[in-house]
DNA sequence: AAACAGATGCAATGGAAGTGCATTATTGGC
DNA sequence: GCCAATAATGCACTTCCATTGCATCTGTTT
């Protein structure tokens, strides 16, 4: 089992206290979070730093963005293993109309999708929207 | 056959001269377009106007919004008997990274999509990404 | 210590969606 | 046809989020 400090420079990007910090409250968190979110989490610093943090996770693989249909842009904490990159591996993402949170259903793979003739699957991204495990009351 | 006039009038939709040429710009486009495409083509009137009839178009299903992911919405025409609020009649819809246009594989419908116990699916959205028929050359 | 690279902070920008209100056009009753 | 009501249009403004330029700070290397 690696540290976070491990897991940052092995992706050659360098540890300081933002990132770690950052990296644990992705880690704690179960949903995926906006910036917003992020932003009331660390007042005390700015938000451009918060922005290019997440975006250097991005970059490295370490979170991958969601677009959930709400228009404000979320993001999670990769799974280990998890090749965001590769069509194959993309898992699902459930949004809960009630309480508004998006949650990586991440064994739930997005099942193949047929196109037409000439037309080529390079990604595909699927949102369920609905009611989540929490607010069906059960 | 109706006309669009007709069509307009059995939604309740007063019939301009600014609804029907954008109805008919809608019609000729084979691709979902966006707000600024509709404005390129009407420089004449205002942004707002362009808006505002699309929305009511939207209001009253005659078309139906698209978010592919690029962050900009998009809009297209619904077919003939297109319910686009009931899930079982959602089309998919697949955008070129290449041309970067977006089209609906209207019958291409979104396969049943299995979430976990507990959850409650709506609704669902899903956008292919990948290389159109035009672009693949072929 | 000096030099450098990268991280952080502040300010500003840009794009797109949406709204308030005044003006103009259309409709329906007379 | 005329008038009042109602809806459509146009203009200005706002809001929200994403993104960037540049100055400053911090940590690392020689
Ligand atoms: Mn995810
Ligand atoms: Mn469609
Ligand atoms: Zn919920
Ligand atoms: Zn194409």
């Amino acid at each position: 089992m690696q540290t976070i400090e491990q897991l940052l420079e092995s992706k050659d990007i360098r540890v300081t206290a933002m990132r770690l910090l950052i990296y644990k409250f992705l880690a704690e968190k179960e949903v995926a979070v906006t910036l917003s979110d992020i932003e009331d989490a660390f007042e005390k610093s700015d938000r451009t730093t918060l922005y290019r943090t997440i975006k250097t996770f991005e970059e490295k693989d370490i979170v991958h963005q969601i677009d959930d249909g709400t228009g404000i842009t979320k993001y999670a904490l990769c799974e280990k293993g998890c090749n965001c990159e590769i069509e194959t591996d993309l898992h699902l993402h459930f949004h809960c109309n009630n309480c508004n949170e998006t949650i990586c259903l991440t064994d739930h793979k997005i099942p193949q999708i047929k196109v037409p003739d000439g037309f080529v699957s390079e990604n595909v991204n699927l949102v369920v929207k609905g009611i989540c495990d929490k607010c069906s009351g059960q």
